[in-house]
DNA sequence: TCAATAGTGTCTTTGAGACACTATCCG
DNA sequence: CGGATAGTGTCTCAAAGACACTATTGA
């Protein structure tokens, strides 16, 4: 791994690293990421990824938290690393190694925008994302989207961006929008509940119709756990600069 | 430790950046990985992935190709980046993230130890590995080794580890190393025919009874292309420190 | 001939998809 | 009552799994 002796200590210069954190969430009915908008060179004024450097003795994840935490106030998110961008030119200043996590926010957490309330941060519809985006922020988006509905198909994420509490209705319709296709309703309602992670809590929500039962996410199942699976293959798809 | 020459130093302000690559091929029928042992502190003696630093201008990608060449001699392996590993104490000299890869050899390349033919390199089954391993590459390896089980369901990822020519046996003795667990011969031939990727070559290999016939992996589809999935629900199961 | 391995055929069961039917709200 | 939305039942069809059957080699 380390060449010589302690090479580690008198390396060459170093790349630096950073994290970025793209943060979903569900906001009229419609997945939105946020975006900053840069103040300073290089690409000032354009929007890009939340992200910093990560400090010299911090564990990754922690990083991502902490500037998850600094951009909107949030904890307790789902977060999950994506991929490491690492092409030498995706940085003009010096060469950056960006480690990019995604994280899950719930549907009834996301008013942040009250702190920094400006024209410098908001949250954007992944339908309709700015022309230009700092760096490769682009290609992170686009992996991060892809990510989200491959893992969509074959675990709980999607409770992940909905309130504590919904009903069937909202979660197809949650599914629907991320994986941007209709789903039959019955056949989803049975996958739903054959997997055994619904706990109904009394009460309704009105909708127009018929009052739509009310549900919970089984906690007695961990993230990332099997759920089910739609029969299309629907694959990660990672053909991009790296691999 | 280095007091003298590196005291000159200012102390880093970023972490160092290295990429490991798990090298796995099949060897007498078993899945194998290459390991070298450290000659320098920390863990002097112990075996360990191959590794390196990151150059300052260097793509990701490249400097884990380029320290698999180094290490091995070989170029044009399956390569894809696995992980991205960052604990805070995982080196005792100084911040270390190591961006982990995992190649892919065929059986018919991996006679490389001839260059280096010393007792400090070495294939490990991965069902006998070395109790002790430096940093924390017990988890990268368990990473890794997840990671290609879970892909060999829908990837074509397996032919990437066979001789160019192979009989349907060998083929689906590859899938029962890696999964561990038996195929039904009948089911395995019936879902890789279907799959349209193999391309028959004439002539056969003997095996003590009915010579089986050779193919060829079909290089109209390229690698990662959906091929089939097995029903049971195998999944990449990534809870480890981090995450 | 038999042992051994390669390769095929087919029956059963599971589960995805389609879609019709019932239920409960509002007016 | 009818419109709207929620929720259930059921038929069909494709694919997975189990397993038996045939094929081709060497001894």
């Amino acid at each position: 791994m380390l060449e010589g002796p302690d090479a580690a200590f008198a390396p060459p210069d170093r790349p630096a690293v950073t994290v970025d954190v793209v943060i979903f969430t569900l906001q009229e009915r419609d997945l939105h990421v946020l975006l900053l908008k840069r103040r300073y060179p290089p690409y000032q004024g354009v929007w890009a990824i939340p992200g910093g450097f990560v400090k010299l003795h911090e564990a990754l994840e922690h990083a991502a938290r902490r500037e998850l935490e600094e951009e909107t106030g949030l904890h307790d998110v789902y977060l999950e690393q994506l991929y490491t961008f690492g092409a030498p030119d995706r940085d003009p200043r010096t060469r950056v190694i960006s480690v990019a996590y995604f994280a899950l926010v719930r549907a009834d957490q996301h008013q942040i925008n009250g702190s920094h309330e400006s024209s410098d941060i908001g949250w954007f519809s992944t339908r309709s994302l700015p022309q230009a985006l700092a760096f490769d922020h682009h290609e992170i988006l686009r992996f991060a989207l892809d990510r989200l509905r491959s893992k969509l198909e074959y675990t709980t994420l999607a409770f992940q961006l909905l309130s504590e509490v919904f009903t069937l209705p909202e979660l197809k319709q949650t599914y629907e929008q991320i994986l941007g296709e209709t789903l039959d309703r019955g056949n989803f309602y049975r996958k739903i509940k054959e997997a055994g992670v619904l706990e109904p809590v009394g009460g309704q929500r009105e909708s127009g119709g018929r009052p739509a039962a009310l549900y919970r996410f089984c906690s007695s199942r961990r993230e990332g756990d099997f759920v089910f699976r739609w029969r299309e293959a629907r694959l990660e798809s990672p053909p991009e600069s790296e691999r």
